[in-house]
RNA sequence: GCCCCCAUCGUCUAGCGGCCUAGGACGUGGCCCUCUCAAGGCCAAAACGGGGAUUCGAAUUCCCCUGGGGGCACCA
């Protein structure tokens, strides 16, 4: 173990413009893991500066998203804090002030290039074969001059005025030293021609007026980390530890999962988005653990890990910085995993609303009952009504077909549920103790096989072919109910031989 | 086109110069258990992209190539 961390200042900041997916649940659990680890801050913050991009229900959906997952914040938009407002859309006059330090000390400048000109200016480069790049235009307009251009009413914008010679080298905690050539670094936009900062000026303004160490962040933004470095370093600020994480690449590895096939998940019960994920029957715990794996490991061959041994066991040292296919496969076995590992209760209360959400009226009570036989066969507690609606449904209707047995034809089978009725119907009760070695000794007696008896009071009681344990099931029912279900389906069955 | 990042079984990964005939997990195949389905147990197939260099010794360090990914907006 090294030595304990100082308690760390970190940030999840999302934009409101979509709904929270894999790839940013990841990025907020390793802020959250490391500030909890450490007995740091864990601050949210909304990066709304793009009113056209704006969805209004996005920031309530990230807030459900996080914790749902189990995640919680210390400081964020409904948790007023020291360094708030935590909605940049809130701190526009702030952004500009150090805009405007920039410009009086010479590192940004005002630009008034119309956006027709830079439109030609790019393709210009492009048929030249260079990189789209601002061409320098406004750098060198001294500042009284743009001024009183702007004072007479021209629009503008404001430009981080970066070096041309030279090369700028960034240390990130994952990769070590990221260098680049200072000529390859545009004169990044930092404020819009309608006022509003940009995320390289207000993100930067931002972590630095919050205090945060660390930011841990996707690996989209490493092509801008020598903009970031300089805009800190202009305004002489302390630097953040950086850690850019991998993307998540779909499940073929071949590049980001695409719009269009994120909504296609669907359809095969899988989804990239957190809420998709709560519908689907997948436990928080599950997904938590699931994306906590994809680009950070503990050992050698520890897999499972709930909340709180993810706090205790989570280092910055052991995170991957190579890319990761999703593997939903995996998640469905985590799911299996976390949902054995449920108490009784605990599993009841998640599996209830899946069943109400099915027009099933399931009590407490009986789920209770049921949760033993049916917890460790379900990979989701979307399955649980599937294998378990018989248990709350007033009558069943098995298809004949079903009823009939492996080398059995439908008179034998109908001679199965009427001896099987004989057996059952004297007892005190059905159960594992009592019916099970009655049954037994019919299947003896009748020189069949259990799998061929059983199979008959399976679909019978149950209307299945595939159910919860036989015996187990039928004690729950009750007496009654389960030898109505026999005589119907031995009905069924005479009939059925009676026309065939 | 330019810049940057990454590189171990199909996938997620362990490995930070000798413990590696490369470990675990998912998935796949087989067997066991068994009233169906699961769960569980056992076994198996399956990887260090290629080429140089350093070293007594390289999956581990360096270089090149190749491959993959990300970025190049008045989005974040």
């Amino acid at each position: 173990m090294s030595e304990p961390l100082k308690p760390v200042r970190v940030r999840f900041a999302p934009s409101p413009t979509g709904r929270l997916h894999l790839g940013g649940g990841r990025t907020a659990l390793y802020n959250y893991l490391l500030a909890k680890k450490t007995g740091g801050t864990f601050i949210l913050r909304i990066e709304d500066t793009d009113q056209k991009r704006y969805i209004e229900s996005a920031e309530q959906e990230i807030m459900d998203g996080l914790h749902w997952l189990g995640i919680d914040w210390d400081e964020g938009p409904d948790k007023p804090g020291e360094a708030g407002p935590y909605r940049q859309s809130q701190r526009k006059q702030i952004y500009l002030d150090y805009a405007e330090k920039l410009i009086n000390q010479g590192d940004a400048f005002y630009c008034f290039c119309s956006p027709e000109r830079l439109r030609e200016m790019k393709e210009n480069q492009q048929k030249r074969r260079e990189f789209p790049h601002y061409d320098g235009h406004c750098r060198d307009i001294p500042v009284a001059e743009a001024r009183a251009r702007i004072a007479a009413g021209e629009s503008y914008v404001i430009r981080f005025k970066t070096p041309k010679e030279g090369s700028t080298t960034v240390r990130d905690h994952l990769r070590g030293e990221i260098t680049v050539e200072n000529r390859t670094i545009d004169d990044y936009i930092i404020v819009k021609s309608d006022g509003w900062a940009l995320y390289h000026l207000a993100a930067m303004v931002d972590d630095h007026l919050m205090n945060i160490s660390h930011v841990i962040r996707g690996s989209e933004w490493i092509p801008t980390l020598p903009l970031h470095h300089m805009i800190i370093k202009a305004f002489g600020w302390e630097e953040p530890v950086w850690i850019h994480l991998s993307v998540f690449l779909k499940p073929s590895g071949k590049g980001k999962m695409s719009k269009r096939e994120s909504a296609d998940l669907i359809k095969d019960g899988y989804s990239i988005f957190l809420t998709d994920l709560k519908d689907l029957g997948y436990l928080p715990e599950a997904v938590t653990n699931w994306i906590a794996l994809m680009g950070w490991s503990f050992d050698d061959h520890t897999e499972f890990f709930n909340m709180p041994d993810l706090i205790r066991d989570f280092s910055l040292e052991k995170l991957n910085p190579s890319p990761a296919a999703i593997n939903f496969t995996k998640l469905d076995h985590f799911n299996g995993l976390h949902i054995r590992s449920l108490a009784t209760d605990d599993f009841v209360s998640r599996i209830e609303p899946f069943f109400a959400q099915k027009g099933l009226n399931a009590d407490k009570e009986t789920l209770t009952q049921i949760a033993p036989i049916i917890q460790e066969r379900i990979g989701g507690l979307d399955e649980a009504p599937e294998i378990a609606g018989f248990f709350f449904r007033e009558t069943v209707v098995p298809e004949v077909e079903d009823l009939f047995q492996k080398g059995l034809d439908a008179k034998q089978c109908a001679e199965i549920a009427a001896r099987s009725y004989e057996t059952l119907a004297p007892l005190s009760e059905i159960s594992p103790v009592v019916g099970e070695p009655e049954m037994r000794l019919l299947v003896e007696a009748m020189q069949l096989k259990a799998a061929q008896v059983f199979g008959v009071l399976r679909v019978a009681v149950t209307g299945q072919r595939v159910s919860p344990p036989l015996f187990e099931s039928m004690e729950i029912i009750g007496k009654d109910i389960v030898l109505d279900r026999i005589k119907n389906a031995q009905k069924m069955l005479e009939a059925y031989a009676a026309d065939h």
